[in-house]
RNA sequence: GCCGGAGUGGCGGAAUGGCAGACGCCAGGGACUUAAAAUCCCUUGUCCCAAUUGGGACGUGCCGGUUCGAGUCCGGCCUCCGGCACCA
């Protein structure tokens, strides 16, 4: 496919002008070091790794579409910048990569280009690999995972049986988005805007009995656990915590004249006396079995074919709150009050009961629809001095107050009121404390052939059984398969798979046609990295107790409210089996930038600004675009990317290089200790300047790697190299002892130059086997500092005084300042000192 | 509409409430060179005065506030990006 176009490449060295000088500005030796990591099996994790000094760094992994793009690029430098980073401190560093290879592109691929959806999978896979190791990034990749390979979906598909075993994969009917003219089934995000991303037309809604996983189980764990997620980014968390939407409140039944029960759910059922109708969605089963009266069925009818045929959108995009009388009459159990009930399309079908008490008084929405319909509006909650007249009031009154015209109830205030109705109803038997989410249980089946088929066997005999755990795993069919949507799994027409033996009876039964949600793949791929060749179990709960929490997670925040629920979720569920010890998966989780074009646009092939990775390696060589990237803007923003700022980070290169090489020359071949220490009270004024600029900078580099901002990590060192380059003027020994620190700072973003300077510098075999840069204190400190001089908060000048003056040297160096002096005339009201940095003395002019 | 994030020179971006613009790019000037490339050095927020060395005013989306001191904290807006979107 898109190999890379070798005679192109010579175009791009040099200048354009024709300059003849094919050569990035600095050698690459990445090939040379790649190839021995590889050999001395440098990234390799240990099986079980030393208590107390693991560290499990994780990228999320790549859905194999094509080869890897800047967006990639980015992600993996940056785990593998904190990752070499980590292993130079020590630890026993887990960085696993694997292959998200299951889903939609792979079929569609198939199907236009006559390619099996694996063939085009694994080749993907196999020139993103090559390209991931072009990059040096060190990932252990004897632990690489394909989920799309049995020995992965093998484990997929048995935890879909323990799932079900708890009772928590289970079957329903559910509506899934239809587009008519595909003939298929389509995600929620091939379905955005309530239209077919293929052919533009509108998605109807289709009842079909699903799988679905019962996260809604956990979901008070799903939320209550937010709160201990200290290293998650507040947004996420945000997210999270919105997508769950935990509503606490109550259900109360209501009554049909003919003693029907029709529940509601509300958090408010303090104003349940305020109640003036009932609505009812037109989507809720219960519509069809109303007992609607012959003379209103025709308006019904008619409302109901109006609401089947308008797309959501277009109902979310109206102005008026449409609905129908039904005729039907409705008791408001608290005070056995008529009330008419309606068909309102405002009302959801999938939240709640899917039908709800009108409250004009306290709530837009029904203020809106029975200002609408004609509907009566009758406050019973007073809050502070808002108008309540009915007829003159505009909107609804939200919020808390004092019930009013409520019976019993009149005077109580606010939650005490919420929690005395729900008392009284659930004395009464009409209702019940209950909570409701907004998140709703997880839909896993689809009707397409890639991707792990559901191990479970349909038998008339016997209903619905599991596949046997020794017959796992259940194999997609290899064969001549019509992958063409059809609107069922393309398994449901290959005999050969979907007709098998029960496993009970013997009889005739047949497998279930559909596979499942891609998102089943990832909710579990950390842990078998854990243990990817265990071919027993998915992973070895010691290797599990050992690794686990993941430490640092690193992705893009689009998957705040699918994947990283998911994966919360199997984790509890893990944890319940007794699998896991850890309540929650990963400690910290920090959310990348994107990459840009350098005009702030998204890169797609459609913009035709795509920036090829290999292609600007291949320039200018490995390391100068790792740090060219990183230089670019700190990790958690985005990134502009423009080949612009190649050059001063090749510049930059260039010269610690030339530093290294000469410190060697002038060092010969002598051996020296890379961390030595030196007394600053003995060393010359430029040497000790040098010395202490070293040490700010490991310090800084510290800092910046904490929040990762390597930019300015970056931009410490050519702070650094400023000072000491060209070096004429320090110590052979501190020549070298700055050449090997730069190196070992550089290390972890630019790996291939560090190695080779540590090499150069007489080190061997790796730099990621020596140990991280400490700081030594005692150099830090100054002799003399600047302090900045201001009158009524102005900068008026400076003062250098010795760092151990007190205030009031520093008030008599400021006063015997020739240019500051002019500003003192005044009486004096104050003076604020902060040591080493700055005096501001406030002075009333004279 | 609601919830996040952002807004700083020509550009990418720095700055625990304490000298705004580190570092880099671009631009301009100079050195080296027969010349160019490469390399090195200098200048580079805006405006005003001095017209040399300096000095001053203004300046972090807008308007207020707290503070000796605000890019940073507080209140109220504006714009852009992302997410959720009738959740009873």
């Amino acid at each position: 496919m898109a190999g890379a176009p070798l005679a192109m490449d010579t175009l791009r060295f040099g200048s354009v002008e024709g300059d003849s000088s094919p050569k990035p500005r600095i050698p690459d030796p990445s090939a040379k070091w790649q190839k021995r990591w590889e050999q001395m099996g440098l990234f390799r994790a240990p099986d079980m790794p030393r208590a107390g000094k693991k560290y499990f760094v994780m990228p999320m992994f790549a859905y194999p579409s094509g080869d890897i793009h800047m967006g990639h690029f980015r992600n993996y430098t940056l785990t593998d910048a904190i990752a070499r980073k980590k292993k130079m401190e020590g630890y026993d560093v887990l960085h696993p990569i694997g292959w998200d290879a299951f889903g939609l592109p792979a079929e569609q691929a198939a199907i236009n280009r006559g390619l099996h959806p694996e063939e085009w999978t694994l080749s993907n896979i196999a020139q993103s690999k090559a390209t991931l190791q072009k990059i040096g990034i060190s990932f252990d990749w004897s632990r690489e995972i394909t989920t799309c390979l049995p020995d992965y979906y093998k484990w997929t598909q048995w935890l879909f049986v323990q799932f079900y075993k708890q009772g928590l994969a289970y079957r329903k009917p559910g509506e899934v988005n239809w587009c008519a003219h595909c003939n298929t089934v389509l995600a929620n995000e091939q379905a955005a805007g309530g239209v077919c991303w293929r052919c533009g037309n509108s998605v109807a809604k289709k009842t079909l009995t699903q799988w679905y996983f019962k996260i809604t189980a956990c979901a008070d764990r799903l939320l209550d656990g937010i709160d201990t997620l200290n290293g998650w980014p507040e947004s996420v968390k945000t997210l999270q915590r919105g997508w769950i939407g935990r509503s606490v409140g109550a259900q109360i039944d209501f009554r049909l004249e003919d003693g029907a029960k029709i529940p509601v759910f509300t958090t408010r059922p303090d104003t349940i006396y305020g109640v003036t109708f009932m609505a009812i969605s037109p989507e809720a089963p219960l519509v069809k079995s109303l007992p609607v009266p012959a003379a209103r069925r025709a308006d019904v009818d008619q409302f109901l074919r109006l609401s089947a045929a308008q797309s959501a959108v277009d109902r979310l995009a109206q102005a008026e709150r449409r609905g129908v009388d039904t005729g039907v009459q409705v008791v408001n159990p608290i005070n056995g009050e008529y009330i008419p009930l309606w068909i309102a399309d405002y009302v959801l079908a999938g939240y709640g009961t899917g039908c709800l008490m009108g409250v004009p008084a306290h709530d837009q929405r029904d203020f809106e629809f029975a200002k609408q319909h004609g509907l009566p509006i009758k406050p019973v909650i007073r809050v502070g001095d808002r108008d309540q007249n009915p007829d003159t009031m505009t909107e609804a009154v939200p919020g808390e107050g004092t019930m009013i015209n409520s019976g019993r109830f009149d005077g109580l205030v606010g939650q005490a009121g919420i929690d005395a109705v729900i008392a009284y109803v659930e004395k009464e038997g009409i209702g019940r404390a209950q909570t409701q989410y907004h998140l709703m249980d997880w839909l896993i089946s689809r009707q397409r052939y890639w991707g792990a088929p559901i191990p479970m066997i349909h038998c008339a005999q016997c209903g619905i059984l599991t596949v046997p755990e020794s017959d796992l795993p259940v194999l997609l069919p290899k064969g001549d398969i019509d992958f063409l949507p059809k609107g069922r799994s393309p398994l449901a027409d290959v005999p050969e798979y979907i007709n098998v033996t029960c496993p009970q009876c013997g009889g005739k039964a047949q497998r279930d046609p559909d596979t499942m949600d891609t998102f089943m793949c990832s909710s579990w791929y950390f842990l078998r990295y854990l243990d990817p060749h265990n071919d027993r179990e998915p992973f070895a709960r010691a290797k599990a107790q050992a690794w686990l929490p993941i430490d640092y997670y690193m992705g893009g925040i689009t998957h705040a409210t699918g994947h990283l629920i998911y994966f919360r979720f199997f984790t509890k569920f893990l944890k319940d089996q007794g699998w896991l010890t850890v309540d929650e998966p990963a400690t910290v989780l920090f959310n990348h930038g994107m990459v840009m074009d350098s005009a702030g646009q998204v890169m797609s092939k459609s913009r035709g600004n795509v920036v090829s990775p290999l292609d600007l390696m291949q320039a200018h060589g490995v390391d100068p675009v790792r740090l060219t990237m990183f230089f670019a803007s700190p990790a958690g923003r985005e990134v502009l990317w423009s080949d612009a700022g190649m050059v001063g980070i090749e510049r930059f290169l260039s010269k610690v290089d030339r530093f290294v090489r000469d410190a060697r020359t002038v060092g010969g071949d002598r051996r020296f200790d890379p961390d030595r220490r030196f007394d600053v009270s003995t060393l010359p004024d430029v040497e000790r300047e040098a010395y202490r600029k070293l040490h700010d900078t490991i310090r800084r580099c510290d800092r910046d790697f904490e929040i990762m901002q390597l930019n300015t990590c970056i931009a410490a060192v050519m702070e650094l190299i400023a000072v000491v380059a060209p070096g004429d003027q320090l110590s052979v020994e501190m020549r070298l002892v700055c050449a090997a620190t730069m190196a070992r700072l550089l290390a972890p973003m630019a790996p291939h130059l560090a190695e080779e300077w540590w090499e150069i510098l007489g080190f061997g075999p790796t730099i990621f086997r020596s140990p991280w840069p400490t700081v030594d204190e005692s150099a830090l400190p100054t002799d003399t500092v600047t302090i900045a001089v201001q009158i009524n908060g102005r900068l008026r000048g400076q003062v250098t005084v010795p760092a151990l003056a007190d205030q009031s040297a520093v008030l008599r160096a400021v006063e015997s300042d020739d240019k500051i002096r002019p500003h003192l005339s005044g009486v004096r009201l104050k003076q604020i000192y902060v040591p080493g940095r700055l005096i501001n003395l406030v002075i009333r002019p004279s």
